[in-house]
DNA sequence: CTGGGGAAGGGGCCC
DNA sequence: TGGGCCCCTTCCCCA
């Protein structure tokens, strides 16, 4: 299931091809320019539907008690292995350094007292279990349970593509990817968040902040220095669900599905 | 063909 | 509400 669950994706799961709007944001100040809505004229990229999000919450499931250690995001089938079940295994998965990751694996903080409704997600706060829960309100197919006649519109719309969001900061945040606001000085590609920008300006300066412990290979991205890890575990992350062969990355399980060594999946 | 690294996209969460 | 960061995912390329 994609994280995306926010989003609408009425076409391919592919990348989208911006080579068109990045011809019409030729011209970008340099030096981290301010993300802004392109609202000149009358050809703003906003959609707005001045309808109410409702959030009846009489229509909503009952709430999941207790909750549940299993993380809702992950796939069945082609998913990965559930490893955490030994964090301080030998495995290395949990060794690497600094950030969430290092976090104690208990799956539910002490102070998450909030639950939600929907999913075993826990919150801190009121708010952040509100705003959470709103998540699933547009469209989505994690409340399919419920009624759609219950269910609100989704009240803000891409111009640019069919996406459609629920609130509008999810989509000035989409929308960033179409005005790709963050230029390298350097070699003029843009990006839609500034730490994006910060990813590619380390392939300029070689800088690899994020090193394996086991092999002392540095990484720029965090997430390449993750899989990387994988590849020093004996027991993959990703497993096959017809021939239990696993792998290091999820890219290659679909390989090794679509190469149609396991037909029978 | 397979495995792995590099680079990037994008939604979620916390502050 | 927005910035920053996290995490997952995907694509491309190369050995």
């Amino acid at each position: 299931m994609p994280r995306s669950f926010l989003v609408k994706k009425y076409f391919t799961n592919k990348r989208p091809n911006y080579s068109e709007l990045e011809s019409q944001n030729a011209v970008i100040p340099e030096c981290y320019p301010l993300a802004e809505l392109p609202m000149r004229d009358n050809s703003s990229v906003l959609t707005y539907y001045p309808t109410a999000l409702v959030f009846n919450m009489d229509a909503l499931p009952a709430p999941l008690s207790p909750v549940s250690p299993v993380s809702p995001t992950r796939p069945s089938l082609t998913g990965p292995l559930d490893l955490s079940s030994s964090p301080s295994s030998s495995s290395g998965e949990d060794e690497e350094e600094g950030g969430r990751t290092s976090d104690p694996p208990s799956p539910v903080p002490p102070h998450h007292v909030y639950h939600c409704l929907h999913c075993s997600k826990t919150y801190s706060s009121p708010s952040a279990l509100s705003r959470h829960q709103l998540t699933h309100c547009p469209g989505g197919s994690e409340i399919s349970s419920i009624p759609s006649q219950a269910l609100p519109r989704p009240a803000f719309h891409c111009k640019n593509c069919p996406k459609e969001y629920t609130s509008l900061g999810a989509l000035k945040m989409h929308i960033r990817s179409h005005t790709l606001p963050c230029v390298c000085t350097t070699c003029g590609k843009a990006f839609s968040r500034p730490w994006l920008l910060r990813g590619h300006i380390r392939t300029h300066t070689g800088e690899r902040p994020f090193s394996c412990q086991h092999c002392n290979r540095a990484f720029a991205d965090r997430s390449n220095l993750r899989a990387h890890m994988q590849t020093h575990s004996e027991v993959k992350k990703y497993q096959c669900g017809s021939c239990s062969r696993t792998f290091s990355r999820m890219s290659l399980l679909h390989k090794h599905t679509a190469s149609g060594c396991c037909p029978a999946s």
